[in-house]
DNA sequence: TGATTATATAGCTAAATAGCTAAATAGTAA
DNA sequence: TTACTATTTAGCTATTTAGCTATATAATCA
C-alpha cells in the first residue's frame, strides 16, 4: 500500500474533503467554501489528495471539478482490514 | 475519532510494530530488533503508539512488554468503514 | 555498594508539513 | 487586447517529525 495514501488520510481537513466528495463531484471553490482556511491552503490539500491518487480533477471551463477515486479508497480500506482487522486477537495474557 | 490514531498509523515503522504485536506481546527490545533503526528511535515510535492508546506497556523486571490495544485498533477500522467504506459510490459521471 | 542490562528521555539536526499572502496561469467574454 | 473569475503555484514562516548520539532511569545481581 502506497505510503502517500496514509499521509494523505492522516489529515483531518483532507478526510473531510474525501467525505464531501463521497456526496458527488465538486469544484475546488465549492470544496474550499466548506472550510475556514484560505483558498490556496485548500488547493494544497487537494493536490496532496491528487498526488495520492485519491481524487482526480478535470477542468470544466474556468472551474476544476474534483471527484473521488473510489478505487484507491476501497483498496486502502481493504488493505487495512487485511493487515489489522479481523483475526482472533485473543492473546490477552 | 482521535487524530492521534491517524497520525500514529500514518508511519510505516509504526504500522509494522502494530503488525508484530498482532502476533502477541513483545518486549521493547524484541520489537526494536526487527528494525534497522537505533533503539531510541524505535522507543520513540512506541511512545507515539502508546500516546494514541494503540498499545499498552507493562514493566516485567528489566523488560517492558508491549501489547496491542485491539479495542482502539478495531474502533479505528470501524470508524473508517463507517465514514469511507460501503455506500453506492457510483457517481462516475 | 557497583556493575550490568533494558529501556526511556534529552537535546540536537534535517526534512516535511500546514498555514499564510502575493503572483502566476487558464479560461471566458467584452 | 483588456478585464474578470477560478484556481494553482511560489515563497515565506512556524511547527512537527524522524532520525541520531549521549545520558538518565530502573531493575537485577554480585
Amino acid at each position: 500500500m502506497n505510503e502517500s495514501v496514509f499521509k494523505a488520510m492522516s489529515d483531518s481537513t483532507r478526510r473531510k474533503i474525501i467525505e464531501l466528495l463521497k456526496d458527488g463531484p465538486k469544484t475546488a471553490g465549492e470544496i474550499a467554501s466548506h472550510f475556514s482556511h484560505a483558498q490556496p491552503t485548500v488547493s494544497r490539500h487537494l493536490s496532496v489528495l491528487k498526488n495520492a491518487n485519491l481524487v482526480v480533477d478535470q477542468r470544466e471551463g474556468t472551474f476544476i471539478v474534483y471527484r473521488l477515486n473510489t478505487t484507491i479508497l476501497q483498496e486502502w480500506l481493504a488493505w487495512l482490514l487485511e493487515h489489522f482487522g479481523g483475526g482472533d486477537l485473543d492473546e490477552k495474557e
